[in-house]
DNA sequence: AAGGTAATTGTAAGCGCTTAAAAAAGTTAT
DNA sequence: ATAACTTTTTTAAGCGCTTACAATTACCTT
């Protein structure tokens, strides 16, 4: 049987309410007993039940986190920075992959509130109006990650997509390319769909390059899927000689495609990804990208969760985390 | 304030008993009453306080699980595995990342005794005394995972790692290889370093190749350190013609040594990896490797772990899950 | 030494739930 | 109609902890 506070109290010669005591405002209890109570705690390997204690506060110390799909790569940095960030404010977490499914999503939001986790970090998902009612019907606290919502105020950390998708493309003209395409995310049931689709056609009107504007293939999420958007991509415009893809998944599958038609990436056509993934420096060629800070915005969505826990609001309600290009060998001067 | 046990009962008209035998032997509760106390349940949204029912069941419905590396793809199969099977179990899920760092596993243990977590998968690491002897001490119920004990009875799930290793290499010789080199990990601190060598060991010798045994390097989990030890592999053995890598990761830093090197694979280097991850399949060449039934490994664990919870023992306390050698580009017939 | 104040400790209520035991209500047999 | 059961419901204790409040002890003053 686990030790209780009666336990420990019983061997120090005390009531229960000085255990509690020691734990909980120590300079309250006089040292001679204090120490006999440590020393207790010690010898029973004593640990407070934290059902107990949640009984009491109404807290857990533990923040969920609702990610769409743990064997995308991005999550692993999330989850690392805002594991991170829960040790040093003293949280645990629980994180659950959705799999991009709406009805395990608000199952989960259940099992959250069933927990009672404290907050709920909602990640890289748009916030749809039925999430956002089951969650506020639920009282539960919560901050978006790589998302953000217009409707509802909701406090969000994420990165500047339309600006970063911008640069990308950016940078693609400057290297001299003039027939460049894109491979997007579907705007449907996407966060960050639309505005790196923004940015790139930014980037072309701001070049004179406004013609490529329809140069756009879509996918959703996947290697394959991308492949085959840049099998439409090609079939459609074979003059094409730079990609931007909005994900470095996506580049992967681009650059696969145009392998195994023996395109030569960089040589022939320059390829561009999105979010500097562990991967995008393994990979053959290693990937030029839009660095998201992925630890950091897992960090900061875990601190951020928690001042509005702590303080009820947030300092800043929508923060901006900056990207940052990265050259390596995907692409190449024109 | 989220609705408790007594609205319910009050807005019911009936005690909280009732309220309580409803959710808990509905058949005992006349139907009469029973519709009235849903029909409140529904109207109140009222869901019961884990909290309160931890306190008596001394149950949290939690499963932990602990693993070395977040960043390692293999552990998001693993994750998905356990999720699901979780799901199904009606429980829910606390990972923690260990990033191989042995205070933070223990500190995580304890986390894991506080929240009073009912179970735990111990994933891909040694299970050391101290460990154990922790794990004991705090009466949590654990199962191994890609991981096994012959110095403690510990049920566990796994691979059979030698012969997985044996396979991939009888394979490269029947390919025609006749100089044969190993990325291993380093044997220190590793569960599948010595049975992946032992394979390796067993294959050369079956095949009468037994000079081939000391052309082996070892790297510790990561890209860069597999790039470098293929640098010394090559350095010392420039003869070598096929690899074996006991990591999927570990052959994409073979090949981007070799890329790097001008050296063709599959044309003058055959490379084999192991565990078959998503990016085994999106890699260039696409991996020939060993696969891993690895969302199977995670479910299986959970639900062994659930078969020791609830009966207190496991009917197959070593389990042993299917490899399957998969070809794919990066091998070829020399 | 008595009285007063401050510091320390113990008692008991209560967090939201389950469940054994007691009480009430409903059935059946006489 | 009443005794003797059976079924259903309520009462109350208790899970392990915190904390307001009461009780005790220690320490000053005069």
């Amino acid at each position: 049987m686990k030790p209780t506070i009666r336990d420990v109290a019983k061997m120090a010669g005390v009531s229960i309410s000085t255990v509690s005591r020691v734990m909980n405002s120590p300079e309250s209890v006089v040292e001679a007993k204090r120490s006999r109570v440590l020393e207790a705690i010690e010898k029973l390997q004593y640990q407070p039940n934290a059902f107990a204690r949640g009984l009491i506060y109404r807290k857990s110390f533990t923040l969920g986190l609702l990610i769409p799909d743990i064997e995308n790569m991005y999550f692993a940095g999330i989850i690392r920075g805002m594991q991170d960030a829960c040790v040093k404010l003293g949280y645990s977490l629980m994180i659950c992959n959705t799999d991009r499914d709406k009805d395990r999503l608000l199952s989960y939001i259940d099992a959250f509130r069933e927990k009672q986790v404290d907050g709920i970090v909602f990640a890289s998902d748009i916030l749809y109006p039925e999430y956002y009612e089951k969650l506020t019907a639920c009282r539960i606290p919560f901050v978006l990650l790589s998302s953000h919502s217009d409707e509802f105020e909701v406090p969000s950390v994420e990165v500047d997509d339309e600006e970063a998708a911008y640069e990308a493309v950016k940078f693609l003209i400057e290297l001299g390319h003039r027939e460049i395409g894109m491979i997007g995310f579907n705007h449907v049931n996407s966060v960050s769909g639309p505005p790196r689709y923004e940015g790139f056609i930014r980037a072309m009107k701001e070049g004179g390059l406004t013609h490529n504007i329809e140069k756009v293939a879509y996918a959703e999420h996947r290697f394959e899927q991308a492949y085959h958007a840049t099998h439409e991509l090609f079939s459609a415009h074979p003059d094409i000689t730079a990609v931007f893809c909005v994900a470095d998944e996506f580049a992967m599958g681009t650059i696969s495609y145009l392998k195994d038609r023996n395109i030569l990436v960089p040589g022939q056509v320059s390829v561009v990804g999105f979010d500097n993934l562990r991967m995008a420096n393994m990979f053959i060629p290693k990937l030029t990208t839009v660095a998201q800070p992925i630890y950091e915005l897992g960090y900061r969505a875990a601190e951020k969760l928690h001042e509005l826990l702590t303080t009820g609001s947030v300092k800043v309600p929508k923060e901006m985390m900056k990207h940052k290009l990265i050259v390596r060998e995907s692409s190449r001067q024109r």
